[in-house]
DNA sequence: GCCTCTCGATAGTTAAGCTATCCACTACTG
DNA sequence: CAGTAGTGGATAGCTTAACTATCGAGAGGC
């Protein structure tokens, strides 16, 4: 344990309590007192400490992710769907007036993209959820740039669809699924801030206009 | 106060909590005991409430966020650094191989798009982080987009400096760089994720070929 | 005149995520 | 082969964040 401690940079009372909370399995007992890790023991732990610490997922979270990575449904179609509702935090549904017109303007920005099988997805209600709060805080600037945030986002989709089928098992799709979405998307919003620094730059010195 | 709360949906502990934590400005103090709170309270506390919830952030976070709201500089061209750089969590750059192989990786893909202006920005750390821990853990395949998602970042940050730029004055510029990352962080994610389905659906069905 | 409500101060609570201590035991070290 | 450092497991404690509850002096309303 003291091995493991020391390659992966994580203190032993920390893989202790990994161990207790059910994030890391037991390894292999040799001995009373003397366990082997392995090196799926080391990824085991990197992958906790990436979700936790870039996609700021709490332990439990990650406790339930990891177990639909040890054992996926078998059907690949349902895949996606099936990973994405283990990592989509669940927004309970108000009935508030103003997440009421979140959902309508999304609704609308849908269609006409003529995007299907999204009307009850469980981010439905989070996107209507930001678009309402935007709406009351006066913002109607940002959410006149909604399509354009859509066609961006289905870009990025395709391309995460592209990886998913590539990958060459179900494992590997699950993996990609669940670290595309959560380290994903804290790699989308660095990028984010770096193009913005980019286009801001570029407006600037001249050499774009909007 | 009472009312206050009734309108915002928060507990009257809450709001004074955060009148203590300085989230909230003093009201008019009517008389010994009576305050009256205005139509700016009201938004105030809606604002914190949404940083909060949908964008995760910390109340000690949201307490710059909001000072550099009252007080933004006064040159419009650093705005959106100033604003990003009060947005931005810090990650402290380690110097670990893989973080390095993951800011060569980056590096070669900003050059490759030719972005400017971003080599010291403070979210090459974090995103060079990203990719290097998806190459630790084997996901060389997530990283192979990353040529994808730069493209995908470059249109939204165009986007947004467009409605940045429409903004009529400083203090609303403001706000749409502090809401337009923060909550468009959470709104893209979202919006990634009814793509995927929409995507996924359309392979399914035979409409789409990647 | 009394009862309720208000503000503000202070203290308490809850949950998450570690961290420290203990203990019985064991395996390497000289 | 004795000693000592280290092991795993159990349990308890710590720290921070974000609230939440209590209290008391004082004001407003019927």
């Amino acid at each position: 344990m003291a091995e493991l401690s020391r390659t992966t940079g994580v203190p032993v009372p920390t893989i202790k309590y990994y161990l207790r909370e059910g994030l890391l399995t037991p390894g292999e007992q040799a001995g009373r007192n003397q366990v082997y890790y392995d090196d799926r023991h080391v990824r085991r732990i990197k992958m906790v400490r990436a979700l936790a610490e870039y996609g700021g997922l709490s332990i439990a979270v990650i406790r339930e992710l990891l177990a639909y990575i040890d054992h996926p449904g078998r059907d690949p179609l349902r895949l996606l769907g099936e990973a994405q509702a283990t990592v989509i935090p669940r927004y309970e549904r108000r009935d508030a007036p103003e997440e009421e017109r979140g959902r309508r303007r999304l609704a609308e920005v849908i269609a006409k993209r003529g995007w299907k099988n999204v009307g009850d997805h469980p981010s439905f209600d989070a996107a209507a959820g930001v678009i309402g709060v935007l709406e009351q805080l006066g913002r109607q600037d940002v959410i006149e740039a909604l399509d354009d945030f859509a066609a961006a986002a289905e870009l990025i989709a395709v391309t995460d669809l592209r990886v998913v089928g590539d990958a060459r098992d179900v494992e590997r799709a699950v993996q990609v699924v669940i670290l595309g979405t959560v380290l994903g998307d804290a790699l989308l919003a660095a990028l984010r801030r770096l193009a913005q620094s980019h286009v801001a730059y570029e407006l600037e010195t001249g050499d774009r206009t909007l």
